[in-house]
DNA sequence: CAGACTTAGCGAAACGATTAGCTATGGTGG
DNA sequence: CCACCATAGCTAATCGTTTCGCTAAGTCTG
């Protein structure tokens, strides 16, 4: 590879100009000018960013850490991350967590080893107060998920609103037997879904009817077999919350392999966030994240923390889901 | 951030010393030793990967640029290659090229200025024979699509044998009326799969009708419209191979619409490359391409073009698809 | 005990860019 | 006609590592 030198040489100028012509920070003559570049073009110089990052003290590259590269949720957001990082003139350098503590702390380590800029972090786990200690000064958005006592900037879903929403369009049909196979309580996707569901069955004087509320570990197979079990009682509900798509999938299996049909015999909404449920008829009636924004606004906010054009205190962004109608939903009419 | 020479005047050393015990590159007594880590740990050292690269003349990062991040297929290509990446000691650098050569030039270019050690490409388009003049120094694997005439190695899927494949299968079922739901005929994703499924019938003496064989164009709403119209017809087809899951998709759920139930009715086999369709029953019966594998070998070859370790000759290696049987295909009864 | 070998550790020169500060040139005003 | 000024372009320091070649002290050998 051509150094700037050799096109100097070739030139017959010194580096600074050669310089100031690449990035245009100092006149030059025409005349110097096109000597400059000619000898670019014939060298096929192309400036070295690992001598530029060194000299200026940045990289131009953003780091991606998700906790499950294969989740197809997190697929999009990647998706929409490199379409954001590279509109702000970065280049996006992706890590998956795979759901590891530890996995994370060595990406983290990496990623300032690295010296990026700055990173978009969805974490894993709760108790990575390392990040207080040793990453305070790479600037970082947390997506997805708070971490309190953290001074990251967050970006994340209102949990609780999804539930509500799905909830209340349930409700709206004339459901009162409502059901949820729910995620794990210990996660706050799992637990705030769930209260959003509880709170709006209880704005109307409703609660489920025990055994109505299960957990399906946020897992298709599980879903399935805690689906066909509440669909086997007397007293099932005509209604079904499921707090993600992924659950929604292994319920719907369940209830067509027990004949019974969807929307007709039994209401599905769901909170979907993975988006795997493209190809399923009926199509589900869902909250969705809305990924995109959440994502661009995670890397406007970064991009004001690298540039320092922002206070030190901390912000918290609490994005709402939206409701997406589909047809999996109908009155309740028996 | 503390820099080597922090932490060599803290511990009282040179900064020779301090490199070598970072990079146990030389003997250094206990003693020492002791003291730079205790430097090491009292100051956060973490050594600027930057300045080391630059040195080195390496940057442990390998970039993989694909088609078109939106598409699963590439999302779970992409997961791969993060694995098998961050396994061999590099970071990934993620580029979508969105399908526009234009942009693949560019993000070429940026990964030769990034200083990338290796990139692994998903070519677009056709007509990139700037590839081999401008950066034929830059070690690449081309992945999914040959380029004739370029320098890079490339790892390939045998099309041809993912149509004889399911063809096959299917004619095994007894079926001899096999129609098919085609991708565009100038690419070879899509004239590949027609052309094994014609060679496997014609291996037995058999040919499509003339109108069982129509493009759906790789969309969803094509297939559809076109499996509403095939399947219409009085002489329809027995069986259907279908180019890619999305298309399937869209097939299933206009048969479902016409009241033809799958597999009594009417077979399905597919080449699915995205696997939107996980959520879908019947399962299909399908052939897949074996993504993971091929990701890793691509990084492996890249690798070692990387280390040098091999041939300047370009290698090329064409993987087979594995038919995967799911309950969309019966035997022939009537 | 002197000379030849080892070897732990050091000093300083790279790597390839940016950029502060300087030089030399030519134009202008008094 | 001289002093001065503006400015195009150059020289060299710098970013944080690695690493080559060297020094000096210790160990053997005859």
């Amino acid at each position: 590879m051509a150094t700037i030198r050799d096109v100097a040489k070739a030139a017959r100028v010194s580096t600074a100009t050669v310089s100031a012509v690449v990035n245009d920070t100092a006149f030059v003559s025409p005349e110097l000018r096109a000597r400059v570049q000619a000898a670019i073009r014939e060298l096929r110089y192309s400036p070295s960013l690992v001598a530029r990052n060194l000299r200026r003290g940045r990289s131009q590259l953003i780091a991606l850490a998700v906790a499950d590269l294969a989740n197809p949720f997190y697929a999009r957001l990647v998706a929409s991350a490199e379409a954001a990082v590279a509109g702000w003139g970065y280049s996006l350098v992706l890590f998956n967590s795979d759901e590891k503590p530890e996995l994370e702390r060595r990406i983290l380590s990496r990623i300032r080893t690295l010296g990026c800029d700055g990173a978009v972090v969805v974490p894993v786990g709760a108790a990575n107060q390392y990040r207080q200690r040793e990453f305070a000064d790479l600037p970082t958005v947390l997506l997805g998920r708070a971490l309190e006592g953290d001074p990251a900037d967050t970006v994340t879903v209102d949990n609780l609103s999804a539930g509500r929403q799905a909830g209340n369009f349930l409700l709206d049909l004339g459901h009162t037997r409502i059901g949820s196979i729910t995620g794990p309580m210990q996660v706050s996707t799992g637990k705030g879904r769930l209260e959003g569901l509880l709170e709006a069955m209880a704005a109307r004087g409703l609660a489920p009817q025990p055994g109505h509320v299960r957990s399906g570990e946020f897992r298709e197979d599980a879903a399935y077999s805690v689906a066909r079990d509440m669909m086997g009682q007397p007293d099932r509900p005509t209604a079904l919350y499921i707090a993600n798509g992924m659950m929604a999938i292994g319920a719907m299996r369940a209830l067509s392999d027990m004949g019974l049909r969807c929307p007709e015999d039994v209401s599905i909404a769901s909170t979907d966030t993975i988006s795997g449920a493209g190809g399923m008829r009926p199509r589900l009636t869902r909250t969705e994240h809305p990924v995109a924004d959440m994502t661009d606004t995670a890397l406007r906010m970064l991009v004001e923390r690298i540039d320092n054009k922002v206070s030190d205190a901390p912000r918290h962004l609490v994005f709402q889901p939206a409701l997406v109608v589909g047809e999996s939903c109908a009155p309740i009419s028996r």
